[in-house]
DNA sequence: CCGAATATTTTCGCAACGAAAGTAAGTGGC
DNA sequence: GCCACTTACTTTCGTTGCGAAAATATTCGG
């Protein structure tokens, strides 16, 4: 499927760990690596030397600053070369295709966007092969391509089932990667940002972590131990069951006073439509609530109030380190913060710890973004995909 | 704190992983633990060879009968002699010590109950010391002590916080250490159940598990990665601040509506009797339900369906491979399971795989067996205790 | 008794690690 | 300027733990 099972730089184990400890975790000394990684001082010096031989790390100008003046031989940190290789990441909607080029740290180099005007497959990937023509030409060192869609996406290459799409076991990666010769990891949209916030953003370094999206729909990722969980359930609608007020509104899609509808765009914008009868942007209905529209104040109070009995009960069963709120609907926060706090306190023990709570305001190329992340994984990673034995048993 | 650093052998990592497995996954031929462990056939020669040296494994009677006639030389299973060592586990309640002695595979071989008279940590101590002596008699080979205490537990040895022994900081393993010689470990209660479940029962080999426990109060476990996530919050009182029904019963514990008033025992006997006057036993009133009763009905109705909602989040949240309910109350399974489908169905995606729902009836034995558990991994493992760093970062 | 199939053991070589000693490059005291 | 002292890194060397492959063991089916 995804055509590689080795990782493009033959990397030892040790050295895979070395490279990814910099790549995530930005410069660091090898006492530092040392220590990360339970190695030797000794270690460290055989493992680093083939990587900076090879240009993918560089010691960084020792002037960077330390500002702690300490005593002894300054530490020499190590960097990864980010532009040594470049990446494209697409996302996909119903309408357009959001293209970015990055850097191995998932830096955006270069965006690229095309309108979508057909959504047979063979256009889709003929479209997708030509962004990718016109962004090598420009970036020649291009590694890898990764390619997010909402839906359910089988071994990180085929679209299993994809609603707005209308697309049923498309083998996406390999029309793709037919057309560029590249390699190309297909993903779901939400996983993908979850990828991208575990490795580059706020759920760096975290053992369990949470990644709830607020737009069209609820998107809701879990990370534990540092991995994802993989599992088909959430890329099917997550939050439309999710009953919060049984006497909630009703809207098109979620069952009534559930959490997509209370808590979408196209959910919000629904009930005040419903109500006034005037067709109002999400903006609008956000400003109105804070200039205090008693209507536009109470269902985006309700929203907030939804949003934090979710959080809530994340916090409750998950127990995660942070919780990270990202999508288009996140303005939310800013508007009705204080009914998702009031609502996150009543729904948590008094003694229980904060949540960490983060939000990140995030566009379409933020969710392309995403997607390049999952090439940068499985090429410097050699992360065989798992998908599907996503339940197996493990050794104690 | 736990007195032992080492484990009580001396094995190299390979060779833990190798008498580990053979404990928790029952007796393995060397080919299967080589494939299990992602080790080699000449790697297995080598690792169980002192391990049966020493005595801790034993190659079984080979007649043991492999239902599979196959071709070729038969394997040879190795199994952990299990009586080999013994350990004891308690279970300390408002009025009761509960005790067991278990093999290594934490089979009880016998139990040993005394009334506890006074709260007083010095005396508590005594009596363990002095029921450990009553048993050590009988069973010389005594490797370690458990301890299951509800409440919270710092460093598997000081008690911080115990509501009903009304204990605040109390140094108990060190209390029992002192007079037996033996190494303690003390646990929160569900903790250790969890932990026994993990390693021996229903989660045996399971990388997302969770424990709910019905009982005078609700108790929550997590494992993730086939590691039980350490977290002070869910030994101060699960589920009181979880509402369920805004308009629900009121009860001495919990929030209205929560789910502790409408599911632990307590609060099912405490409506019934609100409502009739009269004291009835939660086994009365689960079978009066089952009679028709119209007010016991509704009441152990109602506790079903919060049961099912609350199922049916920890499945949506958690995606767990299989969820297990213990305790007292889950006699409640039997009389309102139709109940607890429905809420689990109607707050789950209809496309979500089904919960895979495990009900075990547990006495104080089964805690107690769980605080033996835990002596048993500190043993065998050598696990150094982490309640403290539990949220640690980590590495990629 | 002779393959064929499967399990285990033996042998050998290698990769990767840590310990310890050595070297490098700074700071601060005099 | 010189001399401790501190910290970072490198070199050397011996050990460990592993896999590959060949050898051996044990069964079944003819």
């Amino acid at each position: 499927m995804t055509a590689l099972a080795a990782s493009w730089l033959p990397l030892s184990a040790g050295e895979r760990a070395v490279a990814i400890e910099v790549l995530v975790h930005g410069p660091l000394s090898r006492t530092d690596l040392a220590r990360r990684l339970g190695l030797s001082a000794g270690s460290l010096t055989r493992l680093t030397k083939p990587l900076i031989e090879s240009g993918l790390l560089v010691e960084t100008a020792e002037g960077a600053a330390l500002p702690e003046t300490r005593q002894g031989r300054p530490s020499q940190p190590l960097d990864i070369v980010a532009e040594s290789r470049t990446f494209l990441g697409f996302k996909i909607t119903d309408d357009m295709v959001y293209g970015v080029v990055t850097t191995l740290r998932s830096d955006i180099v270069a965006r690229h966007d095309r309108p979508l005007t057909s959504h047979e497959p063979e256009r889709v990937a003929d479209l997708l092969a030509e962004m990718a023509g016109e962004l090598a030409g420009r970036h020649p060192s291009l590694a890898g391509i990764g390619i997010g869609v909402g839906g359910l996406v089988e071994h990180q290459a085929v679209v299993g089932e994809s609603p707005f799409l209308l697309w049923r076991d498309v083998p996406l990666a390999g029309l793709v990667e037919e057309r560029t010769g590249l390699p190309v990891v297909v993903e779901n949209d939400v996983a993908a940002l979850v990828e991208a916030e575990t490795w580059f953003g706020a759920g760096r370094g975290l053992d369990r972590f949470v990644v709830l999206t607020i737009g069209a729909g609820l998107g809701y990722g879990l990370v534990l131990g540092g991995t994802r969980v993989r599992s088909g359930e959430e890329d099917r609608g997550f939050g439309r069951h999710w009953i919060i007020d049984p006497n909630g509104p009703l809207t098109p899609t979620g069952e009534r006073g559930s959490a997509v509808a209370m808590l979408t765009v196209p959910a919000i914008r629904y009930q005040v439509q419903a109500a006034t009868g005037r067709e109002v942007t999400y903006e609008e209905i956000l400003a109105q609530a804070a200039a205090g529209d008693p209507m536009c104040a109470r269902v985006v109070g309700e929203a907030g109030r939804a949003l934090g009995t979710l959080v809530a009960q994340i916090a409750n069963f998950v127990m995660p380190q942070k919780i990270l709120l990202a999508g288009e609907g996140v303005g939310l926060m800013e508007v009705a913060g204080r009914a998702v706090d009031d609502a996150v306190r009543a729904n948590r023990h008094p003694l229980a710890a904060p949540v960490p709570l983060e939000t990140k305001v995030s566009d379409f190329h933020d969710w392309a973004r995403g997607a390049a992340v999952l090439v940068i994984q499985v090429l410097v990673l050699g992360a065989a995909d798992s998908s599907t034995q996503s339940d197996q048993l493990h050794g104690p």
